[in-house]
DNA sequence: CGCCTATGATTTACGACGCT
DNA sequence: AAGCGTCGTAAATCATAGGC
């Protein structure tokens, strides 16, 4: 009954999915901060930013990140591998 | 399960409450009803009175909890959808870097 | 094309902390 | 102390994008 909640109030949801260049920076920082997967207003500014979404966007895919995340570890660490590979070639060069 | 080092207790306290005794309340699906209503009295005004509160939650059968965190919710949206209709104004066509 | 998963956004419900 | 305020968040859910 209620589910008729849908199809007038939601044509807000258009949504594009993020630039990948934008889901690098996100997920560069959310796997080299994987201790604490908490930016400051601060970082999410430059976050923002750097990826030319809102700050509010970058709350977002934290909120998204660290749920989905914790909700696939094994899968994600693969991704986490992936991450800390790239930063530590990063550092060589 | 949860990150080694977190802010302390942000995330620490959510995850296992339920040691403390306390059960945290399924999400509930407002129906379009109890919706409606709150957003016409939202319309009237942000903020409840304690008898209107009461009147609102007994009308709808919700908890008067349940009414006061919808209105505290209610209004982090309103302000969130006021800056960022603030900003939208500001640049006006103008790139951001 | 339809089905399915990925993904960004929104919605309830709290804990922490503020103020009165 | 009680109690409601904001802020930041978890978790569930919604709605669409995008791949096949």
């Amino acid at each position: 009954v209620m589910i008729l909640r849908s199809r007038f109030l939601d044509a807000r949801r258009k949504r594009r999915n993020f630039s990948k260049q934008a889901s690098e920076i996100l997920n560069e920082y959310f796997y080299s901060h994987l201790s604490n997967p908490y930016p400051s207003e601060e970082a999410k500014e430059e976050l923002a930013r750097k990826c030319g979404i809102t700050v509010s966007q970058v709350s977002n895919w934290f909120g998204n990140k660290r749920i989905r995340y914790k909700k696939n570890i094994g899968k994600a660490q693969e991704e986490a591998n992936l991450y800390a590979a790239k930063k530590a070639a990063a550092a060589f060069a | 399960m949860l990150y080694p080092r977190l802010p302390a207790d942000l995330v620490g306290c959510a995850a296992q409450h339920t040691l403390l005794g306390k059960t945290r309340r399924p999400r509930t699906a407002f129906t379009s009803q109890q919706l409606l209503e709150l957003e016409k009295q939202f319309r009237q005004n942000k903020y409840l009175s304690r008898p209107k509160r009461f009147e609102v939650a007994t009308s709808l059968m919700l908890t008067e909890t349940q009414v006061k965190i919808w209105f505290q919710n209610r209004r982090m949206k309103w302000k969130r959808s006021k800056k960022a209709q603030h900003e939208a104004r500001g640049n006006n066509g103008a790139a951001v870097g």
